[in-house]
DNA sequence: GTTAGCACTCAATAAAAGTGAGTGCTAACA
DNA sequence: TGTTAGCACTCACTTTTATTGAGTGCTAAC
């Protein structure tokens, strides 16, 4: 059967009514609506056909059509219209953007804040598990008590810190000159390439260096030159905060995943039945299921995912604009837009596109690449 | 009137079983349920009076009674039995503090994860907003470009990063001779000291140390002795970082604030209209609004807050335990338990109490304190 | 002071009736 | 052949009415 143009119109009619009311739709609402110029016994001949096609469904016997899962993919990827951002969405936008633009992470959370409010959906953001992929500069901070705190900062800016445990107290100086050390060796090194062997050859590479950096390296502090058994002793704290460095990278769980505007959520009718909001809530609590959903192809263009095109059964009846934050070929992170299928794709889709737009410049900026 | 034993006991009664059922409790309930030796139309005498006393409610004439806020205040204060936790709950939480042993931020989220699951509500932590008090350790980190990381580290080990735009590059050498001198001048200074006067106090001392300070610190490294117009260049590095110090003190929005277990609200019946679901996340999203919840007397006690003793209209119907992780004098955090007015205080009491008593002796094995 | 008995209240549930938006089909029309 | 008016039918939703039952307050007797 052919999709002509009229039969179109009429599956546009029923989509737009349906974002609007939540309702199903029947033939006379949208005589009298739309100008087709075509009286309500045609388009219920049409809406036969539709059906038949599979692109809208009748709830049951008698009542008006609904668009399906088929019928929400042919609109948004031929039939919907590309909207600019009016004027007040991009300043708002742009307000966010600058407010946080010294922060990534506090960037990526509230731009996700700001699309929850102009969408009045849900939106997830979640750092890249890539994220951490260079490190820039490493440094050991005393602590109190046999221990010191562990500081790795990456090409992204992210700083993750750890306290390391040690057998001995170690003075600051004494620190102060590992960290110079474990800065310059392991500077532009790929987190993911520290597995066991490459620490210990890294290990081994700090010890032959040793002699060498000795007289660069604050040779009138105390402590230092006259300590016998400081070798090992270092060597046993590098080996440590390259330990910690790698349990940094293991802990996969160490991608942050946040959330906002859930409230919205249980504005739109479709959940006010309870058990559906709860699945709803449940799946924006679970972490790893949202770094699946917004996992998947990144390739930096706007997504949309509708009902069950993603495999989470908790959230089948929802659709999800995703998006990730791309600078070249680096994923700083994702972010989705989470609503009933019935949302509104347009407005999604332009507000995310916009947003990565303004952002991606911003982070450009930051980043100098 | 007053409050006899027998009265009590129905009181208790009453408490126990409308925890438990979320239905209003009638006279012959109790009789059959509770061995009180004495017929329904006696109790409900009894009831009439507490009724009278304030202590319960009828919701609608003919219905049975309800603990009333004041009720539950007396139960809370001086009828609820002391709760020794289970073998299972006690390992449980202690696995947790054991896997996050070394960073205080997920310490908390995690047990705060754990409590909403033991206790089947929703959990709330903020980190407390005299977090920041002492500089441990200040860093400048080169960036790319015209830019240079500020990397603060407060004594309570959290880090905090702050990107710092300058007018011209500058040299690795550079920042870290001048990380050197900031470091040792403002360690520990409490932050909240750091109004305009002292930091251009700070400025000055930084120029005047400058040379006192010069043969200790690197002598020898590139770029630093020769550099003729370094002075105030330096002075306006220092300026934006200490401006940029301030303005971390001034987010006071810095304070983050982590959610668990929204989906165990849903759960009660009590939340199945969805107004007051929606009433509740929307609450359990707004930072102002929880880190206000969590505020207070923090006097490292666990606290109930029942119903609008909580001056938040949100959440009029809800009791909150709350509890702050609290070392010697110190506040890290708050953790808060957030029910219907109906959830089982006695269990969510000792879980708090627990996790405080497990966490204070992780916490000052970490500070040594 | 306690209790059995009784009339009364009122939410909650169930059954029945009514409403209306919507359909499919058929026959007439351009 | 495509379009339309008309009509009978369907079915969720709303309203109405009746029924049930847990619970109360009051009174009189123990």
């Amino acid at each position: 059967m052919v999709l002509s143009e009229r039969k179109i119109r009429i599956l546009e009619a029923i989509i737009n009514d349906y974002v609007q009311t939540a309702e199903p739709i029947g033939s006379r609402t949208i005589a009298k609506r739309y100008d087709l110029g075509i009286s309500s016994a045609t388009i219920r001949n049409e809406m036969s056909d539709l059906e038949e096609m599979g692109l809208i469904i009748q709830p049951y016997s008698s009542s008006g059509r609904v668009p399906s899962d088929k019928g929400y993919r042919l609109y948004v990827d031929s039939l919907m219209r590309q909207r600019e951002l009016t004027p007040d969405e991009v300043a708002y936008l742009r307000k966010i953007i600058a407010a946080n633009i010294n922060q990534v992470d506090l960037l990526m959370q509230e731009t996700a804040r700001a699309v929850a409010i102009l969408t009045n959906c849900a939106t997830v953001v979640s750092e890249a598990p890539e994220r951490l992929s260079r490190i820039k500069h490493v440094s050991l901070i005393p602590a109190d008590g046999k221990s010191f705190l562990l500081l790795l900062v990456t090409d992204t800016n992210a700083v993750k810190n750890q306290i390391v445990f040690v057998d001995e107290a170690l003075a600051e100086a004494e620190l102060s000159v590992l960290s110079g050390m474990m800065n310059s060796i392991l500077k532009n090194m790929t987190l993911s390439d520290l597995n066991e062997d490459i620490a210990k050859a890294i290990s081994a590479s700090v010890n032959n260096s040793r002699s060498t950096r000795d007289n660069s390296a604050a040779p009138s502090k105390s402590g230092f030159g006259h300590n016998g058994g400081s070798l090992s002793r270092y060597d046993r704290v590098i080996i440590a905060a390259l330990n910690s460095i790698a349990q940094i990278i293991r802990q996969e769980d160490d991608v942050q995943v946040y959330t906002s505007g859930m409230r919205n959520i249980l504005n739109f009718p479709e959940f006010s039945d309870v058990n559906k909001a709860r699945a709803m809530i449940q799946a924006l609590e679970e972490k790893d299921m949202l770094i699946t959903l917004l996992g998947g192809d990144n390739s930096g263009i706007v997504q949309v995912v509708i009902g069950s095109e993603n495999h989470i059964e908790l959230l089948e009846d929802c659709s999800v604009i995703k998006a990730s934050y791309q600078v070249g070929n680096r994923n700083f992170g994702s972010i989705g837009v989470i609503g009933p299928k019935r949302m509104n794709y347009s407005q999604g889709v332009s507000v995310l596109g916009g947003i990565l737009k303004h952002i991606n410049s911003v982070i450009e900026a930051i980043c100098g690449e």
